[in-house]
DNA sequence: AATGAATGAGGATTCATTCAT
DNA sequence: AATGAATGAATCCTCATTCAT
């Protein structure tokens, strides 16, 4: 029981100096070494705790995704109407990453572009994740708060896509703006995309137009 | 003149196999005598047309992208409207990767998460490329085709992120699914989301409305 | 005393799950945890009892040679004749290889070839046993059973060395055949091969031939 | 051609230092680093002849045996009589060992006990080789120089089983003493081990025994 | 222009062994 | 007496790169 804590929090130790170093350095530019001279242990005891460098690799996402996962999951459940919530999603996204920018780095620029991350736990976590927005998306359809056609997975593309673009161009050009303003704009646009355009669908419509007085562009 | 057409070519035949063998093995398992082999080629020789295995790298996407840039730049002047533009370039990456997987693969998973790719000319090219959606926003809020407060920058991060997740998923899952049905649903969302509200600002509007004759359920 | 019997019990265990090892795969092959596996203890206190992993090693034919040549020779009182004494000492070894194949390996397979072996105390026991052969050329020599000239050295290397081939090629083997029956052809031909051809040396023989009635080829 | 030349001198210049660094230490005390030193090349050059170091190992006996067995057989084909070949083919062995001790290390000491070695093609040429001897017994046997009831395997295991305990016993003590003086003894003993007790069956034989007049040992 | 041959530099991994508890 | 945890030391092997021909 103890044991089992100690263990734990070894392991946790070894992955918060793996996270940092593969962060720095890229993961096939970081040697085990380092990550143990990092972590203040030998090169052995790494070896204690995960069998293989991939292995150690795969398990960095594995806790902070998991609770990236649950922390957004609880805020979700406060908020109401599907745009509310997938302004709350981008808003957890963005911040997620500002605040962990080694998770950021490895999670983008390492575990995405692997291919055996494809058959990790973490990256379960992560698509059961970002599925919510699937969900919030059919709701938001149902409720017709979004048009009928919105295709929930191009939106989550769209969503994802942004904000991983964004992330990373702020992890390699470290422009040192505030990732977290995009916010607002993303929703937007995002929401302008999909909602429905009125609630008048199946009312005929005639609309007389008549020119204004003098010069009104705004 | 002669020699240098040669010359020209046999780093092509490389580039080629470059290309082919990285985007199968990823960058760091490849070796360079697997790229010779492929290139039916000796590894002292590519180095006497490379000289490290990273230029070899940073070298594959420079013409490709230059000719990308230069069809999509051609194709953008045969068309009007904004809207209309961004639907061209949505539709040109798409198209464009779904026909260089190889390059794909090169560009979005080994390229783009690496730093040394920041200080690359490809990678110039590849900004400049993307950096048209900039342009065509600016037109496209000049004219009040869009918002007045969109921001080029997130619209090119949206449009940008939500392709490259497309296509990233479809390399690492191949999935079979034809990634150009997402140009117009993508088109859609993006436009509804940036483009003014109407184009009669200043108009006065009159509107009268009647119920459809049947059903009337939102 | 409790104390010493529960010592050597424990280092009994170990020596068991050693040969048992060490058999099976190896010396260098094998791993101090898999003995510890074996023994069900923990590799640290395989440590408190030997202090290295050669010091097992040798340690593991202490005791087992020891009974062994004590066997011998308590069989080998009962018998008369350097003959019959001879193939008593062939006996005894192949039946207590064939009945200790771990032993047989560890002994044969790993010790033998292994320098270090000979500054063993176990060595020492081994020498002792196998000189026993000297002793009996000596004895058979003298009672005029074997021919003045014979080699005791010699007739030990012979013995020993045809059975340790015996035992070596069927460990590697494992023909399934029964070693045992190679006692007596082998004792034969040893015998054969050092028995005073007659009681009478030295005397002059002349020996008148006649060819026989009928057939006298060959 | 002339690379295929170069290629072979090369091998077998790493074949004779590991050859002798394996003789010296045994297989894994070595290392290829200093197998590498001894052929005056580098570690990387080993691999580039030898894809792994048990390879190297494997390799070592290949030609050597090889070429035992032809100057055996080479021998064997001027002598007469199945008597004089168990000679001969004991000569050759222990004069062979003795004129290439490195070889005799390596094959007694370190392949003999390998089961790896089981697999290799120069064991098949040993195999080969020793099998000889189960050609000249049954041929002695057929022609009436040897009991009928010979058997070959066991003779077999006797000539070899001496042969390489002399040898090692040589190489583990050095004691200096030539082993070839072996070859006569072990060759009477074998031979009076099984050879016909005479060619005379069928004859009449008449004995008249005279004491000697003074000393007339044999 | 092309390459066969050679290698330096490095890095992941293993394992016997130690020691505080 | 027993062991969990830690590690130093070592070694095999890989691969980008060089260079004489």
């Amino acid at each position: 029981m103890a044991q089992q804590k100690r263990t734990e929090a070894r392991k946790e130790q070894i992955l918060q100096a793996a996270e940092k170093v593969f962060a720095a350095k890229g993961f096939h530019q970081a040697t085990v070494s380092e990550v143990a001279k990092e972590a203040g242990l030998s090169d052995a005891t790494i070896y204690e705790y995960f069998s293989t460098k991939e292995e150690l690799l795969f398990s960095i996402p594995l806790e902070t995704t998991r609770r990236g996962a649950e922390i957004m999951e609880f805020h979700l459940g406060y908020i109401r109407g599907a745009a509310n919530k997938i302004r709350s999603i981008i808003y957890h996204y963005l911040w997620f990453y500002k605040n962990h920018p080694d998770y950021a780095s490895v999670a983008l620029m390492i575990l995405k572009p692997n291919r055996g991350f494809l058959q990790t736990e973490a990256y379960d976590i992560y698509r059961k994740a970002s599925g919510v927005i699937l969900d919030v998306v059919r709701d938001g359809v149902q409720s017709g708060e979004f048009r009928p056609d919105v295709d929930g997975h191009l939106v989550r593309h769209t969503i994802m896509g942004a904000i991983e673009h964004i992330v990373v161009r702020e992890l390699l050009h470290e422009s040192g703006r505030d990732i977290l303003e995009n916010v607002d704009p993303l929703t937007d646009m995002v929401i302008g995309g999909i909602k429905a355009e009125n609630d008048l669908a199946g009312w005929n419509i005639r609309v007389s137009l008549e020119p204004p007085a003098g010069d009104k562009n705004k």
